[in-house]
DNA sequence: AAAATGATTTAGGTAAGACTAAATTTTACA
DNA sequence: TGTAAAATTTAGTCTTACCTAAATCATTTT
């Protein structure tokens, strides 16, 4: 049986918040869900309760997915970034619009409509936001890109990856310059406010460490 | 506020059901949306007392729409139809095949994607199986057809709609060559059965009324 | 006109998924 | 090591949209 909306953005949000390897906190999927703690504790007990279970949930430890929930979130992830990336190509969409509509349509679209647009597509192996898309059989494949804020004075790399929903950041990031597969050097960093000066393109900008911490790169 | 999908799908139905004048009935609306009466009464009184009122109700009487209602019917019906067309446009849908997708998609795009399929598309009148199209206004634009089954012998005319949503018959009436735009000449008609042989293109095909009643036609 | 039949409505429930308020557990830190 | 703060869970409600069973209304048939 598929798995309800609620419930595709429960697991959704537990594979993206479990990537660093900790336990999802239920005041976090509260925050990222929008969503009363009180409400995410409910959910979560009932995700545990389901056979086979979607969620590993020890009380006031935090949870992770089992097996069948990663598959499952897996599933949505493929969905939002497959038509994002069709939104794009196809509609004239630009990256800060894509976002909204996939969270909607990633939950509605048939297996055949998900296969049919990646044949379309040429099965991308990245969103316009260059977040790597889940393969058909439902792996992710390796992410072997650094944050930016990793980088130091004179270190260079190739944009891979913008991880941020804001569409406000994303049109900012824009105007930079700052896109996926755009070379970057870093000319200056600042060590006590973790500032990085920047040059992409004929372009140089000082970035904080909220944005950095967004840009990932393939170092050079 | 946007109607949930489910009103939305009551009005649509309703829409439907009330082309012909009359209102629509408790248990035709229960066999169209797979429900049982006593759920379309709670719905039909609960979409008689929003306001503004999206039904005209009385009890025992049956139900039509409001202005609001035959609004938010159209929408939908509009979103439903350039969904269809859009799908068999550009990702090679067949007939057949898009219609259940189109009745989940319809309730979750938004305007801007409606806008932008629209104008994708060359703003389409009619949809794949020949359903005009309601315009962006929201106006249902004038149907000049003529059932099928109101031929008789030696008159002839040009396929303009197939108004059915089974699959099954539709590849059927592909395989006999009779979609929109084809020409058609009634060769024969049987009074009894009221069956009507018509040829189309090089076939010649034996119809009853089951058929004839669902293919609408421009008499010439 | 009464009775039977069929259509419709009412009454009372269920399930999902949210909420608030109160209780409890964990963690932080004085 | 005890307390305060923060995080989490429990308990009890609410809304939406469906269900079944029983009651009522409307239409037909006798
Ligand atoms: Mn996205
Ligand atoms: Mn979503
Ligand atoms: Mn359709
Ligand atoms: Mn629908």
């Amino acid at each position: 049986m598929k798995p309800s909306t609620s419930i595709q953005d429960y697991l959704k949000r537990i594979y993206e918040l479990t990537e660093n390897g900790q336990p999802a906190s239920t005041n976090d999927l509260a925050r990222e869900l929008n969503v009363k703690p009180a409400s995410v504790t409910g959910m979560i007990q009932k995700l545990a309760a389901e056979k086979p279970a979607l969620v590993e949930y020890q009380k006031h430890q935090g949870v992770t997915l089992t097996a069948a929930g990663k598959r499952a979130a897996l599933e949505v992830i493929r969905h939002h970034r497959l038509i994002e990336t069709w939104l794009v190509q196809t509609l004239g969409y630009s990256w800060d619009e894509v976002h909204e509509e996939a969270e909607r349509l990633e939950h509605v679209i048939s297996e055949d409509f998900e296969r049919r647009i990646a044949a379309a597509l040429g099965h991308p192996l990245r969103d316009p936001h260059g977040e790597l898309i889940p393969t058909a059989d439902l792996k992710m494949p390796l992410d072997e890109s650094t944050p930016l804020s990793a980088l130091r004075k004179n270190q260079s790399g190739k944009i891979l990856c913008i991880k941020s929903a804001d569409a406000d950041l994303l049109r900012h990031l824009n105007e930079l310059g700052l896109t996926p597969n755009t070379s970057i050097e870093v000319v200056d960093y600042s060590p006590f406010d973790h500032n990085l000066t920047v040059t992409a393109g004929k372009r140089t900008s000082v970035l904080g460490l909220n944005i950095t911490g967004r840009i990932f790169v393939e170092k050079k």
